[in-house]
DNA sequence: CAAATGACTATTTTGTCGTTTTGGTCAATT
DNA sequence: AATTGACCAAAACGACAAAATAGTCATTTG
């Protein structure tokens, strides 16, 4: 066995939280998986959350990764964050483990969910944040508070793709890059002069 | 006395509901406010839940009279917009029958709750709809589609009413405007040339 | 006698308690 | 020394009883 112990228990513990999400996966369910004794486990993590809490460090990295690859590619700044968001919330909404959290919260109130998702909430807006102070910087984009302008960003976008979803077709990539480019990059006011 | 039967019990389901939400209210307790047996308000109303949407009829009629009123004034479009949507979700914010439904909601997933939310959701997006493509008309505002503009203006200010203020201080009346002047209306883009 | 009523019934919700499951430990085993 | 699974206390489940509530209807009332 070339992989160890932790990585061995730490990939076994990510499929059985995405497939039963934090309160659906038993520890003896890990244990089974990973091919080692329970107690095993607890020589690596101190508890359920700390393991959970792990998983999550690692999705939290495949985030980072997703958003570093993106916006270092040469593009103007209202491409590459419309860009990065877009593909970061599909991960998001693609990932079962993302997804059973979710319904967990609003099912059960798993206070180890909720943070969770918060956590996974803030990197977003904090990553977005980077993003347009760094279009500040180049004189590209005009924004007062960076804090509000991502908040504002990252919200339209969790609306479009989860509550306007629930109503109408969903919009393509093209389309919600159209409302954001028309909406908020050059905003519906009709210029005289 | 001179107010009908209907009326009174009206009122008092409106008081209680508001008091204690949908699940929290008995028709027994209807009955009491309203100082009728509770046979009564069954020779008025088929059952509980035509009961409840009576009572959110008001409502509605209340957010109507709202924008009616706001939205006659001599403002120019964004203005209106702003302080049509800005009222209505104060109003919304206030009412305590709304914020205890929104509760209930998220507590146990009452039918009422939901439809009735939904209901009034989707009157605010059709009088915001009718707002902007009147600005379109004069000419003073420039969409591409009335449907998603008003979700997305009304998206923005329930995210920073409802879940800005969960970590933030509120923003102020004017803040919000300033919000959606320099996002929705004004773009953030730097204008070249 | 038509409208109003509250005691009554059927149904839903809540509380309880014994059973099962599960997180975490640790003495036995490798 | 590292690994393990039987073991234990605590939490979750679920079946059932008790309480609360929506809705009905025979009786009362103005």
């Amino acid at each position: 066995m070339i992989t160890n112990k932790r990585v061995t228990i730490l990939n076994a513990a990510k499929n059985a939280f995405s497939l039963f999400g934090y309160k659906g996966t038993t520890v003896a369910h890990v244990a089974k998986l990973a091919h080692v004794g329970k107690g095993t486990i607890y020589t690596e993590f101190k508890n359920k959350e700390q393991l959970f809490e792990a998983v999550m460090d690692e999705i939290l990295n495949d985030l980072d990764t997703i958003f570093q690859r993106v916006l270092h590619q040469n593009e103007r700044s209202l491409l590459k964050v419309h860009r990065a968001l877009y593909e970061t919330l599909q991960y998001r909404k693609e990932h079962q483990l993302l997804i059973h959290l979710t319904e967990e919260v609003n099912i059960h109130g798993t206070q180890e969910a909720v943070s969770a998702i918060q956590k996974v909430e803030q990197f977003i807006l904090d990553s977005l944040e980077r993003a347009i102070a760094q279009g500040v910087e180049q004189g590209r984009l005009h924004v007062v508070n960076t804090e509000i302008t991502a908040f504002t960003i990252y919200k339209l976008y969790i609306a479009f793709i989860v509550d306007w979803e629930e109503k109408k077709p969903p919009l393509s990539k093209e389309e919600m890059f159209q409302v954001f480019e028309n909406h908020i990059f050059y905003g519906i006011a009709v210029r005289s002069s």
